[in-house]
DNA sequence: CAGGATCTATCTAACGATTGGTAGGTAATT
DNA sequence: AATTACCTACCAATCGTTAGATAGATCCTG
């Protein structure tokens, strides 16, 4: 038996599918409420305001997808390995769940963002940057400190970028002739 | 003299500088008018329905974006000049006018958005593949159809990619590094 | 050519719906 | 007694949209 999460955890996981399909004002207080089976005022008791949820939402995003993602040290993977998984992480969002990634939507919103929620989404990116740099050292070939870091963002930028073509032209398949590339 | 646009093109001008900032939501026809000079009531009347104004400014956006980049057929320009001009159209959109590409807003919003917009997005980036075959069929080296159409792809969604990047972080020089590998 | 009709572009004033947020109460648990 | 987790009942602001009026330009007709 699957117990039922508690109700900031059913906040935010409703909070976060909404906001990874229409943005940060793809959820409301209202919508959340309707779906979790409570009251809007009673969300706020569990986030204040809005941007403290968005913050919240983006923070969890990040913890959970780099925990996804494992130590990229490990030296039982090989590199390339590892950066067949992170681009396994995004396909499976974009495939499986149908959903875009919440800090490149977010991130293109970032100019009209609340602060803190700006803030969480450039976090998740100079955390994946960090990631991908331990990935990029590790592999085969010189590489100044400045290439690892501009081949860590030449794949965030392309995986980003992949799912907003394949979703635009609502052809997963899409995905897949990016990332062919990488 | 600089004679003033008429109306329509003035709500066209405000609404996709605010669209490229919030994307859909990013626009209100409350703000428009304030800054067009006229009531809200007033914009109705150039643009009937909201999903008409977004339509409208991504078809707009679309056809200027395109007449920009010229004749990709143009034999007195190298295929990679041409794929240059491609990238600094992008770039001056960032950098200069610290804009998001319209279209890669829209796209990573679509889910949400009214048909008749979402359909201006696909089409934006259709064409865009359609420029970008074009540019890489001429390129030197063998190709097949399936090829270009792949290397077209991951050139616009390292682009698109690269814009949320950079502004995310705050960084214009992140979209120099990400292009670098292009 | 005068004058009525129509068209264009705007206005005021409002509509119902939705937004994020607050105050204050309540029942159960600690 | 205090805390937790909810509730009802609002609030002001904003949203897209509509109805209906108006002033000025343009056009058609007698």
């Amino acid at each position: 038996m699957t117990e039922a999460p508690n109700k900031a955890e059913q906040i935010l996981r409703v909070a976060e599918r909404m906001a990874r399909q229409g943005g940060y004002n793809g959820f409301s207080y209202r919508d959340i409420a309707k779906e979790v089976g409570i009251k809007a005022a009673s969300v706020h008791y569990h986030f204040p305001s809005k941007e403290a949820l968005g913050a919240a939402l983006g923070r969890r995003y990040t913890e959970r997808f780099l925990a996804g993602l494992g130590d990229p040290e490990d030296a039982e993977v090989s590199s390339s390995a590892l950066l067949e998984r992170y681009i396994g992480a995004f396909r499976r969002a974009l495939v499986d769940e149908g959903q875009m990634c919440l800090c490149g939507l977010l991130g293109a919103e970032v100019a009209e963002l609340p602060r803190p929620v700006a803030a969480e989404a450039r976090h998740f990116f100079e955390k994946n940057i960090g990631w991908l740099s331990v990935v990029f050292a590790r592999a085969p070939g010189e590489r100044s400190p400045e290439q690892v870091r501009a081949a860590a963002l030449q794949v965030i930028a392309t995986l980003e970028g992949a799912m907003i073509l394949a979703r635009s032209l609502d052809d997963p398949q899409v995905f897949d002739a990016v990332t062919q590339g990488l």
